[in-house]
DNA sequence: ACGCGCTGTATTGTATACAATTAGAGAAAG
DNA sequence: CTTTCTCTAATTGTATACAATACAGCGCGT
């Protein structure tokens, strides 16, 4: 059995990335428990780790509340991101293996598979999506770069972002991961490094754009 | 008066970067407890904190020890830091005020002061240096990038490898921190972001060669 | 009406007891 | 002698009670 304060953390980190919980929230310890059915002290613990992965803030008096994510935050971990991942592509590129770009290979061709449909299976996609990702994370062979990169990989916008993904922007992706298999495939580290950059600008342009559609759409339903 | 977790986190993490405690060491809760006075519910909390910040390492089975850092390990730290001070210096360069440069050149007085003494104060330097880089950090204004850092720049072996420098190395650190100064006064993100990631891997062949020295008299004293 | 301080209540911090898990020593079998 | 199993002791995980602290609302004085 899975230990409590982990049930507690992806309690929590689910109620606030399905929108359960809006930004801004109060989060109290006790009512926390009550809704996970343990006690606090789990409940403790996982909301240290929620603050580390900035979903949550705490005030000076260490009370805590749904984090609330700014255009500005959101473009600012998208640069922090293509910055790290570019520099993971780029350690990636000089320890690629031929069963990564297997593996790799595969993890792109199912998402090929997932996109050409007439209704796209996005739930895989993003599944997928990240499993591309973490192999590459992975094979850069950097605990540190690993430990950066988590917090800011699940980002509570960016996971939702993917369902306004038109059908050009799916493509793109895809493509782009080809790219970046063609420059491990090459060991070159510094084109892979470009291409991952470029792929985490795009990424973030594409929920920049979604974001400013919902900001009308509601701007336009009041 | 202070809170108890937070005391607990200074206190280990003290005993850590004053070598009282060394790498591999185990850290018992219970025994932590005790030696800092508290019960084990802050040692816990000041644990996980120190697991972040990578001064700790812990087992698949949770049990803690005092993390060991291999030369490519910190190397691969270094090469982080640079790049994310890097763009810290970059995005300070375009929000810096007139103040800001007040107080980095303030700073850089007090380190000139403390470098140019015969024997030179060394605490005083890394508590300038640490300021001055605080100052710059907090000037970039982005709560995620101040996030990443503080894992980074607290480092346990640098913190003492300025020990070692010779009188020019410090002469070289104060100079960067006038160039950048000159490069935050123009804002010239791009001429910042150079200087700072220069600087940054300067302290890393500091640290580098430093080490070097101390593993040849190791062996010569075995 | 406005600001100031006080008090009650809600929330977080800490200690402690107990449960669950794990490492490690030692015995038994091969 | 090596291996594996078991059992014990040490260590971490969780619950709960209590202490300290912060916030909000009210009354008071100006």
């Amino acid at each position: 059995m899975t230990k409590a304060s982990d049930r507690a953390y992806e309690t929590i980190r689910g109620m606030i990335l399905s929108g359960e919980l809006s930004a801004g929230d109060p989060l109290g310890e006790e009512a926390l428990a009550e809704r996970c059915g343990v006690s606090r002290t789990p409940i403790r613990e996982a909301l240290r780790q929620l603050e580390t992965d900035l979903l949550i803030r705490r005030t000076d008096s260490q009370r805590s509340f749904v984090a609330d994510w700014s255009l500005d935050d959101v473009s600012d971990a998208f640069e922090l991101r293509a910055m790290l991942e570019g520099y993971a592509a780029r350690r990636a590129a000089e320890r690629v293996t031929p069963e990564l770009i297997d593996r790799l290979r595969a993890c792109n061709s199912a998402i090929a598979a997932a996109i050409s449909k007439p209704q796209p299976d996005v739930a895989t996609f993003l599944d997928r999506n990240r499993e591309f990702h973490a192999l590459v994370l992975e094979t850069a062979a950097s605990r540190r770069l690993t430990n950066l990169l988590t917090a800011l990989i699940e980002q509570p916008v960016v996971w939702r972002t993917a369902h306004h993904y038109d059908p050009e922007a799916f493509q793109c992706s895809h493509r782009e991961h080809a790219d970046l298999l063609a420059a491990l495939e090459r060991r070159d580290g510094p084109w892979a490094e470009s291409i991952m950059a470029g792929h985490i600008h795009r990424a973030f342009h594409a929920y920049s754009d979604a974001h400013q559609g919902m900001r009308s759409l509601e701007k336009g339903a009041a």
